[in-house]
DNA sequence: ATCATATGTTGCAGTCAACAACAAATCTCG
DNA sequence: CGAGATTTGTTGTTGACTGCAACATATGAT
C-alpha cells in the first residue's frame, strides 16, 4: 500500500502541486501554500524542482492591488507533458494533442468513409503526438479493459481496440467510452464541478451514458442506455434483445433525423410533434430506471439527445417523474453540456492526465 | 490535499498496518513487511508504537516449520477499538459491538412491537457500547447524509435519523442503508472479496439494493430496487408511483409469505408455483435495468429474496437474459450470501472501522 | 555440534517538511 | 513623499521518519 520512505512523500507533494495547477490554472505561490496546506518553504522547494525539470514556469511580481510583497505566479508549461486524445465515431475520427494545464496544442479531424478507424488514428497521431505521455481513445459503447464489448454505433463486439491501436501506432492506449469521457470532461473543464454524481447521456448512432462520482469515473462505469428495455417483448433490437430503448424510440439514430423532426414539429407537423413526444417519454422511462439505480444529481443531454431534450423537455420530465421516487427527482438537475461536441475529447485527455499525474506519485 | 510533513507519513503507515491486520487477521512481522512494502526496522518501530498504545499484541516465537528464526505474530487487540453496529428492521433492532479485527464482543436483539426504533437503540447501546469509537446504523431504505429519504419498510420519509439517534444516545451516528451495508459485509468478511462490483439485493418489507465497487460503497450508493418501474402505468404503489416492482410482485413482502408460497409450490399447488414464477420474472426484469445501469459482476440475493431466488432461479435468469446485453450477463455470477442474516450488521461495523482507520491517518 | 537460514534489533545516514528569522516588495496613512 | 504596516519569498536549522547494513537471535539441517 503505502510504498516507501520520505522520497515517496516528496513525489506525492510534487504530484499534488502539478495536479492543483493543471486543474485550477495558474496560481500564486501563496495560493498554492493555502490550497495544499504545505509550508511556504516547501512550496518554494517543490516549485524550484519542477521549474528545473521544465514542468512549471514562474512569473515574477504580479501586483495584487493589496499590501504586501507581490506573490510570484506559477503556471504549467503545456509542452512539458502532453496527452493524445482521440474520439472515434462511425463517420469520423477527431484528435487533439493536449498540454499540461489543459491547453489544446493541436487538433485534427478525419472523415472515415467506411475506413477502419484504427488506420485513421495511426495517420492522425503520427506527428508530435508521438511525444505524448499517454494516449486515450473514446469510443461510443461498452468498454471493458481496453476491449469494446459492444458498440451499436461502430458495429463492434468484443474488439480488442487497445491491442489494435497499440500494434498500429506502437504506443499503449487507454480506451474509455465516449459518454464517460464526456462526463469527465464536463466535470473537470465544464460547468459541473459541484456535481456529486454526474450522468452524461450521449446520443450518437447508439445511446450510451457515463457516470462520474466525485470527479472520478468508476471501473466499468459505462452504461448502455440504449439497451435499457423499456418495452418487455417489444420490437426486436439489433443486439438480440427485445424492446430496447434504441429499438423503441421513434425519432432516433442520426443528427439529421432529429433536426428534421424538430423542424417539422416547429412548422406544425402534428405527426412529427407526436413522434418527438413519444421519444421523449421513452427516454424518460429508461432514465427513470437509470436514475433509480445510480442516483445522480445532474443529468446532461449530449450528442443529438441535446436537441431531443431541448424540443421535448416536458415529456422527458414527466416520464421521469412517473418512474423515480420524489427524493431522487428533487435533487436532480437536467441540462445540456457546456462543452458541446468537445466534451468526450477533453474528457479523454483529462483521463490521460489523471494517469500522468498518478504516475508521478 | 497531502497534509503535512513526515509525521503524516508515520500516521499513514501506522494506519496501513492496523488496516492490514484488521482485514486479513493475525500475521507475522515478516508477512507484514512483505504486504506493506516497508522495511523490517520500520515495521518493528510501528508495531512497538501500536503495542505500547494497546492496539496490537505480539506473540513471540511461533515455529513455522522451516528454517530460520521464527517470526513474532502480531494481532489486533479487539477491545482497543470498538464499533457499535445496529440494524433496524420494522419488527426488531439488532445490535453488535465489534472489536478491531472483526470479533463480535457483544450482541443483542430487541423486538419492537410498534415502538420507535430509536428508543430501542438507546436502550441496547447503553452499556459498554458507549466506549465505541464509531456508531453505525443500517436502515432498509434510501439514505442520504444521515437522512432516511424513503423507507417502505419503516414508513419513513425524510427522517433525520442521524440527528434523532444523536439526541437519544449522545453520540454521533453514521447511517447507511441495509443493502449497501450487507454488500460491504459480504465483500469484507464474506466470500466476495474478488468481486469487482458487487450488487446485494435485500428483501425485507421493501426491496433495496446496494453496490460495492472495489470494496468501497459509493456516495449515494443505495438503490431502491422496489421502485424500479417494471410496468409503466401499472398498479399504484404506496410511494405514489405506478408499476413499481414492489407493487407488481405477486409473492411479496414478508418472510412468511415466501415460505408459504414455496411450501405450497413444493406440494404441487399450481397457482403458487405460477406466482413464484411471475415474481421471479418481475424481479429479473427490474434487475435487468439495474445491471445495465451499474454493470456488476456478482449479484447476491439476501433477505427473503434468497428464498425467492432458490425456488425461482430459472425465471429470474431468463427474465434477466431478456433484458441485459450478453456481455454484461456473461461475467455475472448469481448466488446467495454466505453471512446469512448477519451481513448488514457486519457490514455496518466494517463501515465504522473504515472511518476509525481513516481517522488514524 | 556446526552451519545455513530467516528474522528481530540497533546505530547510522539521507531526506524531507516545518519553523523562525530575515530580506524584499508593495501599500497606506500622515 | 516617507515611514511603518503587510504580505511573501529565502535561508539556515531542527526534528522526525524511513532505509540500510551490520549484528544478534532462534530455529532446522547435516
Amino acid at each position: 500500500m503505502a510504498r516507501t520512505g520520505t522520497e515517496e512523500l516528496r513525489r506525492r507533494n510534487r504530484a499534488a502541486l502539478v495536479e492543483q495547477l493543471h486543474r485550477h490554472g495558474p496560481q500564486t505561490r501563496a495560493e498554492l501554500t493555502e490550497a495544499l496546506g504545505l509550508n511556504r518553504s516547501t512550496i518554494g522547494a517543490l516549485a524550484a524542482d519542477l521549474a528545473e525539470s521544465g514542468h512549471l514556469h514562474e512569473t515574477t511580481g504580479r501586483s495584487t492591488g493589496s499590501a504586501g510583497r507581490p506573490s510570484t505566479l506559477v503556471e504549467c508549461v503545456p509542452k512539458a507533458a502532453t496527452v493524445t486524445a482521440v474520439e472515434i465515431r462511425a463517420d469520423r475520427v477527431r484528435f487533439a494533442l493536449v498540454g499540461l494545464g489543459g491547453e489544446v496544442l493541436e487538433r485534427a479531424e478525419t472523415a472515415l468513409d467506411g475506413a477502419d478507424p484504427v488506420e485513421a488514428v495511426e495517420v492522425v497521431t503520427g506527428g508530435t503526438a508521438r511525444d505524448a505521455l499517454e494516449s486515450v481513445a473514446a469510443v461510443p459503447g461498452l468498454v471493458d479493459a481496453g476491449v469494446v464489448a459492444h458498440s451499436t454505433e461502430l458495429g463492434w463486439a468484443g474488439r480488442d481496440l487497445a491491442a489494435d491501436l497499440e500494434s498500429a501506432t506502437g504506443r499503449t492506449w487507454q480506451v474509455v467510452d465516449t459518454a464517460t469521457a464526456a462526463a469527465v470532461g464536463e466535470w473537470s473543464r465544464g460547468d459541473a464541478h459541484e456535481s456529486v454524481k454526474l450522468l452524461y447521456l450521449h446520443g450518437g448512432r447508439g445511446l450510451t451514458a457515463g457516470l462520474v462520482a466525485d470527479g472520478r469515473a468508476q471501473r466499468g462505469g459505462s452504461i448502455q442506455l440504449g439497451h435499457i428495455v423499456v418495452q418487455p417483448g417489444g420490437r426486436e433490437c439489433a443486439c438480440g434483445l427485445r424492446g430496447c430503448l434504441e429499438a423503441e424510440m421513434e425519432v432516433f439514430g442520426y443528427a439529421e433525423d432529429i433536426e428534421h423532426a424538430t423542424l417539422a414539429a416547429g412548422m406544425g407537423d402534428a405527426a412529427a410533434r407526436d413522434g418527438l413526444r413519444r421519444s421523449g417519454e421513452d427516454l424518460g422511462r429508461a432514465l427513470g430506471a437509470v436514475v433509480t439505480a445510480t442516483g445522480p444529481d445532474e443529468i446532461l443531454f449530449g450528442g443529438w439527445l441535446r436537441e431531443l431534450y431541448l424540443s421535448a423537455a416536458a415529456p422527458v420530465r414527466s416520464a421521469l417523474a412517473e418512474t423515480t421516487l420524489p427524493h431522487l427527482r428533487s435533487r436532480l438537475r437536467l441540462r445540456t453540456p457546456v462543452l458541446g461536441d468537445e466534451g468526450a475529447l477533453i474528457g479523454a485527455a483529462e483521463t490521460g492526465f489523471a494517469a500522468v499525474i498518478d504516475g508521478m506519485r
